[in-house]
Formats: C-alpha cells, structure tokens, sequence
DNA sequence: AAGCAAGACAACCGCAGGTGT
DNA sequence: CACACCTGCGGTTGTCTTGCT
C-alpha cells in the first residue's frame, strides 16, 4: 500500500491559525500532551491535519518559545553550527534554547546568509545588519492583517481562558541566561497572539512587550512541570490509559545537551572566534 | 498619495527514518 | 521480514508589511 496522505485534504482549514484555534490547540496539548499528532485534531476538534497542529504548536504555540531578534551570540552560534552541520536546522536549533529550526531557517535565509554574502569575513556581526533591515526593525509593529490583529486583541483572552498554560506546559527548555529572557520564554504562551499581531516586528516588539507582562500573569516555568503528578492528573493519565502511551517526554536531557555543547563551545574557543564576527 | 520592490515570516509540501504489527 | 503508519525535517511558497521612488 502507498504512503497515506498527511491528512484528509477535504474539510480541512489550511492557511493562517485563528486565535480560536490556537486556543484550542493549546488548551488540548496542556490537557492531554501529544501523543499522537495525527489524531489529535479531530480529538481537539479542529479541522486542521496533525502535521499542522504539530507545526503550529513547535514553531509558535510552545510556552519555551523565545521570541525576539537575535543576538550576536545566538546569530553566531547559527553561523558556527551551521558550518559543522550543514542545513541540519533542527539540529542547530537544539543548540538554541527556545528557538525554532523554522525561525533559524528564516534567519539564516533572511539575514545571515546575505550578510555572509556580503561581507563573508564580518558576516555575523550585530552591526552588519542591512540599513533597511534596521530601520524596519525599528519601526513599531502593526498587525499583517485583520486575523493578526484579531490575534492580537484575543491574545489576553487566550491566556485568560487557558490559565496556566505559559507556567504548565514546558518542555523545560529553561537554560536562559538572563531574567528578560526566561520572562520571555515564560510570556510566550502569548507568542501566538504577539507574533500574529506583529510578526515581522514581533522581535523589537516582543522586547518591550514582554517586560510588561507581570511575573504573576506569568509565573515561571516549572521544570518539574511534566514530572510531575498534577500533569497526569489533568489528563495524561487518562490519555496514556487510554492509548498506552507515555506523557510528553521530559526535557531535561535536551537541555543538559544544549548546555553541554554550549559549555564545548565556549571551552573550546570557538565562540571566541565567533566574537569577531 | 500611489505603486513597486524587497524583506520577513508563517505555513505547506514531500520525503526519509523510525516504530509497531 | 515486510508492510503500514507516524513523526520530524528541510525546502519552498504565499502573503503581508515596510521603505523607497
């Protein structure tokens, strides 16, 4: 038999997520985790295929997400690891607490690839970014479109009606240096809403965003989030009962390996060198 | 003010590899 | 061992925003 479709095509909504959706999406996996992605629409009652879901929740909806511009370290680090590894961007990004291997793909595309194009030696520097590319970075954000800015006036209800989803849902990916990064990994539970609003300046926005979202709108991430029992109790128990499978694994032996590479790197210099870039 | 070109990013598509039966 | 299914990955596209003319 042939490869079956990704999805059933008919009936199925494509294209831009609706803040309903998101909601929706969100407030299942912070229920039942995800165990299995291709049956997980229809059980959340979306019309959308698995592959979409599962896209939506890793590249926007994850409560780890961190959102914002690039720093020189990270954009190096992008430089370097892409050099060993090649286009392996979930590979890149594994080195990348809260990033994306969608968001590095679009950077690499977008910025560094060209900067490196440009100027191969300097490439990676912060100050080597295109002017135009600056200006509209600095531009205040404003909504793509209607959905967007829909997205954006939904963003408090989102969080209102999923209460806990920023601090429940982690994948423990918390290996941040700094507090506005960690509060930025916390408020991105709101990263739907904030980028659907703005996601080209999602990036200068989202700083200055996130530094107004309360700790007690968004209390931290607890690591032992998955570990522990009140996640079985919401409703991984159930769904592990129900279909023999283990809750969302725990991501601490990825964050050690993220660590543990970071640590290579700098130990072995190579981020000194990146520093020159 | 309008039109155009380029930038930016979310989302889709198809394939490959892994896993269960 | 073969088959079927699922997940994850990388490439690519679509569309909106922004800056320039």
């Amino acid at each position: 038999m042939g490869r079956a479709p990704c999805c059933e095509k008919e009936g199925l909504r494509r294209g831009a997520w609706s803040p309903e959706e998101d909601q929706r999406l969100a407030a299942y996996i912070r229920q039942h985790g995800h165990p299995n992605w291709r049956a997980l629409p229809r059980q959340a009652g979306l019309l959308r295929c698995g592959k979409s879901c599962r896209l939506r929740w890793i590249n926007y909806l994850r409560p780890d997400i961190k959102r914002g511009n690039f720093s020189a370290d990270e954009e190096a680090l992008i430089v370097r690891l892409h050099c060993e590894l090649g286009n392996r961007w979930s590979a890149i990004a594994a080195q990348l607490p809260g990033r994306t291997d969608n968001e590095i793909k679009n950077v690499w595309h977008t910025h560094i690839k060209k900067r490196l194009e440009e100027d191969p030696e300097g490439g990676a520097s912060a100050g080597g970014r295109q002017k135009k590319q600056k200006a509209r970075k600095s531009k205040p954000a404003a909504p793509k479109n209607k959905k967007q800015a829909a997205a954006a006036d939904n963003s408090e209800t989102f969080m209102t009606a999923s209460p806990g989803l920023s601090s429940s849902v982690s994948s423990g990916v918390t290996t941040f240096s700094t507090a506005a990064e960690s509060t930025a990994a916390v408020s991105s539970g709101d990263t739907a809403a904030t980028t659907s609003a703005s996601p080209q300046t999602g990036a200068a926005k989202a700083d200055t965003e996130m530094e107004s979202f309360s700790s007690a709108e968004f209390p931290p991430i607890d690591e032992s989030f998955w570990s522990s029992p009140d996640v079985v109790d919401m409703g991984l128990g159930a769904m592990d009962e129900e279909l023999g499978l283990a809750g969302p694994p725990s991501a601490a032996t990825r964050d050690e390996d993220m660590e543990f590479w970071l640590k290579m790197l700098l130990e072995s210099g190579d981020m000194r060198d990146l520093s020159v870039l």
